[in-house]
RNA sequence: GAUACAUU
């Protein structure tokens, strides 16, 4: 079963799904059994390839075959339907890993606060931390990072603002993804005096702007008419040594 | 056997 399940898992990783669910068919003829590991590969296969019904479809598999399911067998599924911003799916996989009694982890909340701002809706992904903090899980920077690129997107400094300290109060360091959300946030509302001034404070706390946040400070200045301003930044993006792109 | 982050 290891072995067939490496061809499952490189199968998945060139985006042959549908290959690498018929191994578990050979695997049965081989006369072996298909366990928690091939399945996991075979749904991380199909997330792999954008096709999250069909990894939602797997866990009912393992279900009819009395297969348990462990909690990267639920992550994984849990993911797929993330990349797609299907924050109802997503919700369901969350629900129906607790009801076979398995404890959600920060991988989890991190796919459950992924699937909240692919949607858009920022007000989600930060319930996502706030439940995993009430459990007692510590999250990544990387989770309060996708609910604060949601508000960067949504146009929401003060939102920005408010997570940054409450990353900060939790121990955790605000990177240059964190920093940058609050600069895109700024550039969204037509503020680039404010994006400025959030890539003032970010350098003042020792994280360096890249060539990311400073493409949203020209996107500010531009946006608002400024093109002195928008040269003046590229300026001074080649100065501090990030090269365009 | 996984995993998720930003500009246009």
């Amino acid at each position: 079963t290891i072995t067939y399940t490496a061809l499952v898992v490189a199968l998945g990783k060139a985006k042959e799904a549908a290959k690498a669910h018929a191994v578990l068919g050979q695997i049965e003829r081989a006369g072996l059994r298909v366990d928690c590991h091939a399945y996991t590969a075979v749904i991380k296969a199909y997330e792999k390839s954008g096709m999250p019904a069909e990894a939602e479809a797997v866990l009912d598999e393992m279900a009819a075959k009395g297969v348990e399911p462990n909690v990267v067998t639920f992550n994984t599924a849990l993911s797929a339907h993330a990349g797609a911003g299907d924050v109802a799916a997503a919700e369901a996989v969350a629900e129906r890993m607790r009801a076979a009694g398995c404890e959600p982890d920060a991988s989890t909340y991190a796919a459950l606060a992924g699937a909240y701002a692919a949607a858009g809706e920022p007000r989600g992904a930060v319930d996502a931390i706030s439940q995993a903090e009430d459990a007692g899980v510590a999250v990544s920077p990387l989770c309060y990072n996708m609910a604060l690129a949601a508000y960067g997107a949504a146009g929401q400094p003060q939102a920005c603002r408010a997570l940054l300290e409450r990353m900060r109060r939790k121990g955790l360091q605000p990177n240059v993804f964190s920093w940058s959300a609050v600069v895109h946030a700024a550039a969204q509302c037509g503020d680039p005096d404010g994006a400025r001034a959030a890539v003032r404070e970010m350098r003042a706390r020792g994280v360096e702007p890249n060539v990311y946040t400073y493409t949203m400070l020209i996107n500010a200045h531009g946006a608002a008419g400024d093109l002195e301003g928008a040269a003046r930044v590229l300026g001074e993006m080649r100065a501090a040594g990030v090269h365009p792109t």
